[in-house]
DNA sequence: GCAATAACTTACCAAAAAGTAGCATAGTTA
DNA sequence: TAACTATGCTACTTTTTGGTAAGTTATTGC
């Protein structure tokens, strides 16, 4: 189960730090993410058990997201990789 | 610069967060890297000025390679990738 | 009855990443 | 003199990844 090796699942991650989140709002905090790379990305996560879907039978659809527990025992890693990125962005 | 989205990077920082090792030695610390792939990782760390690539003009050659202080700090991170990523074997 | 809506899925194609295999180096050893 | 050594480059091919655009759904609102 690679986390690292890919370019989004980090990201989807981090946002979903925060508590559950929509589907479009989500995607939309991730500039430059297609839809079909975010539809990919939250069903490997949820295949992984770090997130979890929970889809709403209403029309037009809704669908949320949440981090499982195992989800946020990432937390930590993900805080730092933000951090670091922050850091390392001034250095150049 | 991205650490993540990456498969090898991480890896070979993690073998060198002991001290400096030989190409060699270090490149069969990762099984399943190529050699053209552990080159180009190894290249593109240096770039990013993560570690110092070191020749000796000897024959047949000697290189070494060792973190850059930038390097060192992503120690957390790396060790912790590496937890949790003992955990997650564990759990499936 | 037709468009708009949110959240996909699929098919098709382009681009990027990675594997394979061969070549080069130049001293040391057989 | 020929093979061996450790490292890495290059050309070529395969595999993986990603983008675009179109189609689907069922209800609401015009």
């Amino acid at each position: 189960m690679n986390l690292i090796g890919t370019k989004w699942k980090p990201l989807v991650l981090f946002h979903l730090l925060e508590g559950s989140l929509r589907s479009g709002i989500l995607q939309k905090k991730i500039p430059g993410i297609s839809n079909k790379m975010f539809t990919q990305t939250v069903r490997d996560l949820e295949k992984d058990g770090l997130i979890t879907r929970k889809v709403f039978p209403v029309v037009p659809p809704k669908v949320e997201y949440r981090l499982t527990t195992r989800g946020k025992s990432l937390e930590n890693i993900l805080r730092s990789l933000d951090n670091w990125g922050l850091k390392d962005d001034q250095n150049e």
